[in-house]
DNA sequence: TGTACATCAGTGAACGCGCGTTCACTGATGTAC
DNA sequence: TGTACATCAGTGAACGCGCGTTCACTGATGTAC
């Protein structure tokens, strides 16, 4: 067993820390496909089977920048979160985080929410990290409704078994149809930011930030959330 | 000169085709950033260096089919405008073949709506395909608005200038309240249907048709659409 | 209708490239006594 | 505190692979007279 204090250990960590970084440069610069295990080695002056001591393949790798990208998306709209105040204002300024990190960092974001990597599968260890801006939105809900501030969505009939499942999974305190408009919500928050970022308002959408804001205005009161509410 | 009647002209319009359909199923089996001409030529019993004949580069083999995509994409749409009668119907089963499409060819969906492919940059020949479903849904608007069956969405007046703009471009014969829902609902409906498509949805919506559904009719009346309008 | 020439699809070899991964190794750092 | 041994980061060569693209060529199909 190493301990945390050898210099050794301290290493491991630094040289780790900046395999990660070097890959997010070629990731930022190329895309998750161009990505190589002898181009970072090559990088940083080593050779590229020396990489092999810190990740055992390009896979683990890759799973590595998946998660940091989650967690780096995450602490952003976590931090918007604390700006500002009232749910309503919380909701608009957590997106915009989201589409601020997304703009900051496209291939990171592509890497995430993107097409799938070939070849590739997320393992478990990513589906936490995933999940932080959704908990998020959740948490904005919950807030509102427990200040009494939150209207009721309509919820047809035919989709209330669906709701409540997904209610019992994800804020059993939250009303089925609320929880039900923030997963619709949620999707298609990215479907915005996606379109953004991958060219299709291109000639289409010029003046992006407003157009954004009021896009999330509306799924904000789709939810049940409005400007005034506590 | 060739004319279009002869042995050649008819040969060549068939391999053209042999190698797109090819193309397209090494596509489905592996993702457009594993698409390659060699693999394509073996497949066909030719050697690589014969499609050079047929497209000059990978990169116009990519075009092909990311038009061809967008065309058949298009059509599905189309097609599914024609056999609902009525704006909001029509509006829910456009937008279900979308989802009905991207589910029945997931890579190729992914080559139009995903990740932009690193290095590729995509020609103007992609434009008029691409805006073929945007076309359709701005259709059923309009129907519903010369009926007379259409609410007027809310506006923020820091948006109108922009709102403005886009209206004169895409629909001048729109309120600009409406025209701004559209393009919002338009990117929103990439947004459901890319989260089912990419697994966001896995393990957190199951009845995917039936939610699918209920946030599109959601869209719809954030256009001003309503059940009954005729 | 027959012949001479032009067109062009497809061949096969080659160029130059980059990739992920394995393996036996050296030598420095850390550990136990 | 000093010595013997274990750990492990990094090396360098190699394996086996696939890729896009170019080029001089053969031979069949089409065209003009």
């Amino acid at each position: 067993m190493s301990t945390a204090h050898g210099a050794r250990a301290r290493a491991r960590i630094e040289v780790t820390a900046a395999i990660k970084d070097e890959a997010r440069r070629q990731l930022a610069a190329e895309g998750a496909a161009r990505l190589s295990l002898r181009a970072v080695a090559r990088e940083l002056g080593m050779v590229s089977s020396a990489l092999y001591r810190y990740f055992p393949s390009r896979d683990d790798l890759l799973t590595a920048l998946i998660i940091d990208a989650y967690d780096s998306l995450g602490e952003s709209a976590e931090a918007a979160h604390e700006e500002a105040a009232g749910p309503y204002e919380r909701w608009i300024t957590v997106c915009a985080a989201v589409r601020r990190w997304a703009l900051d960092h496209p291939h990171e974001y592509a890497l995430i929410y993107g097409s799938p990597v070939p070849g590739y599968t997320a393992p478990d260890a990513t589906v936490p990290p995933a999940a932080r801006v959704g908990l998020l939105l959740i948490g904005i809900a919950r807030d509102a409704h427990q200040g009494g501030g939150l209207a009721r969505p309509v919820l047809p009939a035919d989709l209330r078994p669906e709701a409540e499942r997904m209610t019992a999974d994800l804020a059993p305190d939250l009303p089925p149809e609320v929880v039900t408009a923030l997963v619709a919500s949620w999707a298609q928050l990215y479907g915005l930011v996606g379109f953004e970022l991958f060219g299709q308002f291109h000639r289409v959408v010029e003046d992006r930030e407003r157009f954004f804001r009021h896009a999330v205005g509306q799924l904000a009161r789709g939810v049940g959330l409005a400007p005034e509410s506590a």
